[in-house]
DNA sequence: GTAGTTGTAACCGTTTTTATTACAACAATA
DNA sequence: TATTGTTGTAATAAAAACGGTTACAACTAC
């Protein structure tokens, strides 16, 4: 199972709102384009990271732009805003109680889940949007 | 989203089978019980065990033993058994070449997405069916 | 030959993902 | 005020994945 490509499509918004900030309007045609999708997609992802507080849109006249600085903005951010489970991994819900194993498998997995979980979200923690704008602007 | 409870039950099942070995032949039937689900469930990734040299199971006879020892299967060995997937990140396809975002988002995104998934990965790699015996064993 | 088990195929209902059309609400401006 | 371009959202659809279930052929020990 992957995660859905919301993650790396908001990313992709983010990039291209700082990039052409200074040049086009950045609305949900032009993100379209770049991103090679439809702009209701762009729409409904703008509004995830909106309401995760990432960007402000302007609404009638149109155009994102971001809400804090790109060095204030992680990926693990970005991440929850379009992916909303908090847990990794889907546990079989109702291991049997009258099984030795069956009663103690959550509590002898549940720690190690959550330290690869965190594992994971340490590494999304520690790449902001900064860096990947940087790198964009190498290698235009 | 989250990764298929597959992972979960793939754990439960080889914490059986070394929990179970002395006293039970470990079948689909047994360890359907002690997970509460179908034993087709069951047998299915006890193939994909079984595929991945994890567990050998008995033709016929019925029955399921692991191929090697405890402290040689970590959790990593059992997620990519039963996960098939490569990338954890679903990148969308086609982002648009005559975009100056689009063409570079790939090569500035794909490292990052690799050390992420490579940190949840080592850390998988980290816990070994051992550890979850004996911490299943002192529960019991 | 019988009994118990595995491997697999064929379904089913549900959820998620991605895409699409349609349209009301909104804001700037001519 | 009417027009234009945009956003927000609803409705719909196809495809895929998941978890579950029934059915049954193949196999092995007894």
């Amino acid at each position: 199972m992957q995660f859905s490509s919301r993650f790396t499509i908001a990313t992709h918004i983010l990039l291209c709102i700082e990039t052409f900030k200074d040049d086009y309007k950045v609305t949900s045609n032009l993100l379209a384009g770049s991103i090679n999708t439809n702009p209701v997609i762009v729409r409904n992802i703008l509004g995830l990271l909106s309401s995760a507080g990432i960007v402000e849109i302007k609404a009638g006249v149109g155009g994102a732009s971001l809400s804090k600085s790109p060095n204030e903005i992680t990926l693990l951010e970005i991440f929850k805003a379009v992916e909303k489970e908090e847990s990794l991994f889907h546990f079989h819900e109702n291991p049997n109680p009258q099984c030795p194993v069956g009663r103690t498998v959550h509590s002898v997995m549940d720690g190690k889940l959550d330290n690869i979980q965190s594992a994971m979200e340490n590494e999304m923690a520690k790449i902001t949007l900064k860096q990947l704008i940087e790198e964009t602007k190498e290698q235009i």
